[in-house]
DNA sequence: GACAATTTTGACTTCGGATGCAATACGAAT
DNA sequence: ATTCGTATTGCATCCGAAGTCAAAATTGTC
């Protein structure tokens, strides 16, 4: 009894399968099969007629038939720990474009706190992505969990301690010092910081290279800890003038958004021309750093590159299982604004 | 010759299946299928130990596998046109969380100009979502390809024209018009308008409203069109002072961002004082509208409840095929800040 | 025109989980 | 202990596309 259930292959339909094609062409299912993949055996006027026969049923390939059979999904699973962040829309809207691009669909995934990361990863696995690119703080073991699992995956702006992952971020460490060099250079010397959480990978990376080249200057600065957001910056600057005794020369927010707050913040509650009587800078170079009231003062991160490398590494990596875990390093550009005095 | 292909079974290893959970646990493979069913028929001591074989294994039903056969993919597809709006990764961040909380998955689709639309719904339909959100602007047959698929889809600031679609969206005509009653109330006369692209519906909506609602108080604004962009709000503002002749009482931007640019614009090459010499409205409430430099004067959009209803209204209609279209209005809430003064 | 070499094609099996149905186990009632 | 009813369980099949392999069709050669 040979195959013949077909579906209701109403014209347009969603319904139609390839048993439908076939039969409607004229040929085995097979051939359809073969119609559809690029460098197939298949006549070319066979495809053709194929290919006439699948518009006319609005017939698509079932992804999840296919994946099932080549163990390929062409999904990979981005995971964004918080999108209201000013930087990330950018790195997601990269992403999505240049996956699209190489034939990967996007799964989305974002937190609303870092400690639902086990529970996505639990939402993950069913669907057999080809790869991930993580812009949240995985711990050794989640990293693990992918590799045992032999999903490739990429970090985005973070690195692993002790598992190996492949990974793709900005230098904080360089882009800190050459601030703190020009803000040295041009003579100030009452420092404040503005920093992110004690969890975040880059934010601890930006705070120490500040320290530590601070402190190689001979200078102890005056440290508030916020959470990368607008409103920490605020506060933080309120902190800072409260510690320093409203002397403050330079002070340094470890992302954009912190520092435009303190902008704000200076201006606002304290009267104080920036940059004359106050440098402040961040980190990241988001949209809108350059906008007329900031011109921040700021390392800009080179998105596209970056998103274009975490891209490439995965892809690599998916086509080409087992390939060492490459770090990737990105230089970032100082835009040299109106909102701190560089030497 | 019972069906006894099993994978390799590497301990946490991804490739195990069904079939490896039931020979670890001494039961069949129907009863692991049962266990992972929520209210399948199964004893509870049964169930127990299968789970915890599958722990062991770290088995995860296989979405593709199961998708295939129930016809439930759990995938919506999520459609913005452009991520790096200010507006919309706050909503794409809402989106998702609330379609991970009802059991869905995101597949995020952003668009890099309108018109890959129609390439990025060949993209869409081999992954037979459940359902789909779309924030950009689908043609009537678009909409169509969607209901003739039997496809669920609700347009977020966005209605269909001829072809019925469900829809959320934001109350632009009312929420504009509250923001003239206001500006004509305090007295202001000479008007300019920031508008967005004509292919933007609500932009069109807003600009529609406020055109009317001046010309009711017998005011020919002076239009201005950008992109909906921060820059479009500095050009459009020196477009205006330029075809104002300098003298202009107020400006009503068709978005935030656009506002925004507008006000620095205005401080900062024309040294005007807002909202004194010039009062300046924006629309949509995002995050930078309420920092210090601005506290602008527009209309927030309940984002959390439209992406509320949004995920409801498509998870109702995924279950019950065959709704009516109904369209939600939400209102805006005017955020009166410092940037417009209003009777 | 016959035959070998090559393309093209179709029948059949596979991927992994869900489910209808029949078989079995369990429990209660007699 | 026997019987009936219900709760579990397993078998077999299905979902839809891809790939294997052998059969059929085409091409080229002499």
């Amino acid at each position: 009894m040979p195959k013949k259930k077909l579906s209701e292959a109403m014209p347009g339909g969603s319904g139609s399968t390839s048993y439908d094609v076939a039969e409607l062409a004229g040929v085995s299912q097979s051939a359809v099969s073969r119609a559809f993949r690029k460098g197939a055996s298949i006549a070319p006027k066979t495809r053709e007629k194929i290919m006439h026969a699948a518009k006319q049923l609005g017939y698509q390939p079932n992804a999840f038939a296919r994946g099932l059979i080549t163990r390929r999904t062409n999904l990979v699973a981005v995971v964004i720990s918080n999108l209201t962040n000013l930087y990330y829309p950018e790195v997601l809207a990269e992403l999505t474009q240049r996956l699209s691009a190489v034939g990967h669909r996007v799964l989305l995934f974002s937190l609303a706190s870092e400690s639902e990361i086990d529970e996505m990863l639990g939402l993950i696995w069913p669907y057999r992505v080809d790869g991930a690119i993580i812009a949240a703080r995985l711990k050794d073991d989640q990293i693990r969990q992918f590799n045992d699992r032999g999903i490739p995956i990429i970090l985005y702006n973070r690195v692993g301690d002790a598992e190996p992952a492949a990974s793709v971020a900005c230098d904080s460490a360089a882009g800190t010092r050459e601030l703190i060099k020009g803000l040295l250079a041009a003579g100030h010397q009452r420092f404040g910081i503005i920093a992110g959480p004690a969890d975040s990978y880059v934010g601890e990376e930006r705070l120490d290279s500040a320290r530590r080249h601070l402190a190689a200057a001979g200078i102890e600065p005056f440290l508030y800890r916020g959470g990368f957001d607008y409103r920490s910056g605020e506060d933080g600057l309120r902190a800072l003038m409260e510690a320093a005794g409203a002397k403050l020369d330079a002070v340094i927010a470890t992302n954009d958004a912190m520092a435009m707050g303190a902008i704000d913040c200076a201006r606002g509650a304290y009267d104080l021309c920036i940059p004359e009587q106050l440098s402040i800078v961040g980190f990241d170079g988001v949209g809108p750093a350059t906008w007329g009231g900031y011109q921040l003062t700021t390392i800009r991160q080179p998105v596209r590159r970056m998103a274009q490398a975490a891209v490439d590494m995965l892809i690599e990596r998916i086509e080409q299982p087992g390939m060492v875990p490459e770090q990737r390093l990105f230089g970032g550009e100082l835009l040299a604004g109106r909102s701190a005095r560089l030497g």
